[in-house]
DNA sequence: TTAATTCATTACGCTATCGAACCGTTTTAG
DNA sequence: CTAAAACGGTTCGATAGCGTAATGAATTAA
């Protein structure tokens, strides 16, 4: 059995693990800020899906404590890529909120992981 | 001038980003080990490229220094995703070595991103 | 055989992060 | 108005990571 269906095995795993390494280790070539998992994933998240974005609200997201969230927080404000704003509506709430420079910083990440695609199969470069 | 040449963009910087928060953020989630960017890149870095990898190669790769291998590769080993063997050759050098842990993670990781690639375009999951 | 080189690790002082517990403020319930 | 709950931050002791410099072992050069 098994008839000859020439199937677009789009990307394989081997692939797939070639873009992170390529990703990966030219951003630590680069001297990026190292950021940690976490940190990486609350920049994500505050910068990709919709506000707002409390500590609460990251703490459940990513299934870690607090504490966690709020250094993580430090870090990233300190690097200006986060500000913290008190909510007016509730002021016990602190709203996460994007910067430019974080912008610029996902910006570039986002060109990175870009230009290792290319090399994947359907997507060899055929922007205009 | 810019006659409409109707380009296929492939993919976005949004959505790379996405595919990076999607992977990144499941990672957490599931309480992987939280490997740093540094460790991570280590790990891709032995299981992608081809032997041998000693610590003064990894530690040009990545433009860090040879004590930051070494502890990379001191966590990497606690959790039995590397093992280091002495170079018969030249018994200064340590080969760092795949194991059967490692890359168990490391296909996990890759179904992980492959997951989250079929939402991109011409990758919509059109494996057979 | 001695000296210089190379490779990896360890020592050191420092900073960052961890989870658990506690604190202060604000909001909501009674 | 008081009591309870919610939210974020801080403190605590502990662990892990950093870069620089020193150490130990193996190799190569003289």
């Amino acid at each position: 059995m098994d008839p000859v269906i020439p199937s677009t095995p789009a990307v394989k795993p081997a692939q797939a693990l070639e873009l992170w390494r390529r990703t990966i280790v030219e951003g630590v070539r680069r001297d990026q800020p190292d950021l940690s998992t976490r940190q990486m994933a609350i920049l994500l998240i505050v910068y990709t899906q919709p506000a707002p974005h409390t500590v609460r609200g990251l703490s459940g997201d990513l299934n870690i404590s607090k504490p966690a969230v709020t250094r993580a927080l430090d870090r990233l404000g300190q690097l200006d890529f986060v500000r913290r704003k008190v909510d007016e509506d509730d002021r016990r709430s602190v709203l996460v909120q994007r910067t430019l420079k974080g912008s610029v910083f996902l910006a570039d990440y986002a060109g990175l992981i870009l230009a290792n695609m290319t090399m994947l199969p359907e997507h060899n470069g055929s922007a205009s």
